[in-house]
RNA sequence: AGGGGAGUGGCUCAAUGGUAGAGCAGCGGUCUCCAAAACCGCCGGUUGCGUGUUCGAAUCGCGUCUCCCCUG
């Protein structure tokens, strides 16, 4: 089994700086694990890292797709562990993304439908909403239908089409074991200073011409609808260049959601199988790379 | 100064006589191809203050404080 190192931790708390010193020290590139950064323009907004600040190292899953594309977790998965079983040193794994990391450990078994299917069902939901959809599964697939959140719309259509596929979401097909030998490291810091930091962030981003990043992205791609433009710091300057809410107004709704992503991808390391937990407050990302790289330096 | 309006949980607002509701924020959680998504749960007010009427007041009367608008 493949060993890896990842680096994950809430937005803001420096995991690209400090991976780059890590992979300096081990001689090897960074497969980033963020949802967002793998869209080719959107940089401000996605804290994407900067060609100097990598430093030289290699960054791999990083300005990878258009935003019109519909990247998803088994996109990046399948890509990703390429990327990661070719690789002759050790490679860092770093991103924010808790469900990417997952997706490489434990890849998805299940079929899927065509993107004809896919784009049918969610059209049924978005004209005669739920209900008709969860029939559908209790019919197609009733033992899904009791495990499966049927108030979430993207679990039931998944769960649709899971079962149009032959298969069943609710057969065990929970992997036990995962197909990599991780070692996770998550960066932390506590509550108060990671939302304070939040808040400079953002005003930062603005500041550094996140609203002329959106509106050049909307000129060039339109008003689509995809995972791209759903991405924080881009759906609220949406609205605001769409004139639904005023930039202030924005700027604080950017503020807030990313507070509340900062929260969930802290309850979603809970459940992931974690190394070791980093309070990076007070110390700088060589000293946190240091001592990262003590840990796993007889892997190396 | 006079006239009018408003004061309800952190914020925005609902409930005009019958033991105060919601949205947002905050906190916690779910998660096997949209995950910066989608979804779920919890905490939190005795209604500016005082007094009166009433079986019973956020809701009516009186007084008082604060804010907003108009007139001067």
């Amino acid at each position: 089994m493949r060993t890896f190192v990842g680096i994950t931790g809430t937005t803001s708390v420096g995991k690209s700086a400090v991976a780059v010193q890590l992979a300096k020290r081990l001689g090897t590139e960074i497969i980033s694990a963020d949802s967002m950064q793998v869209y080719k323009g959107m940089d401000l907004g996605t804290a994407k890292i900067t060609p100097q600040q990598m430093q030289g190292v290699v960054h791999h899953m990083i300005d990878i797709v258009e935003p019109t594309v519909d990247f998803s977790a088994y996109l990046y998965r399948q890509e990703a562990s390429r990327i990661i079983d070719a690789m002759p040193s050790l490679p860092i794994v770093a991103g924010g993304t808790g469900f990417y990391f997952d997706s490489i450990l434990y890849p998805p078994e299940f079929g899927c439908a065509t993107a004809e299917r896919h784009a049918e069902l969610c059209r049924i939901y978005q004209t005669e909403g739920l209900e008709p959809l969860v029939r559908m599964l209790c019919e197609a697939d009733p033992a899904s239908a009791k495990i499966v959140d049927c108030r979430n719309y993207k679990r039931v259509i998944r769960a649709i089409e899971i079962a149009e596929s032959g298969q069943s979401r609710a057969e065990g097909h929970g992997h036990t074991r995962p197909l990599y030998d991780m070692r996770l490291f998550v960066l932390q810091r506590n509550r108060a200073q990671l939302y304070s930091n939040i808040e400079h962030r953002v005003d930062e981003m603005v500041q550094n011409g996140l609203v002329e990043e959106v509106r050049s992205l909307v000129a060039k791609y339109g008003y689509i609808q995809t995972p791209a433009f759903e991405a924080i710091g881009y759906k609220e300057m949406i609205s605001f260049l769409k004139n639904d809410i005023s930039l202030p107004e924005a700027i604080e709704q950017v503020k807030i959601n990313t507070r509340h992503y900062a929260k969930k991808q802290i309850t979603y390391y809970k459940r992931m199988n974690v190394a070791e937990y980093i309070d990076v407050d007070g110390k700088t990302s060589e000293e946190i790379a240091d001592h990262i790289y003590e840990r796993i330096k007889s892997i190396a």
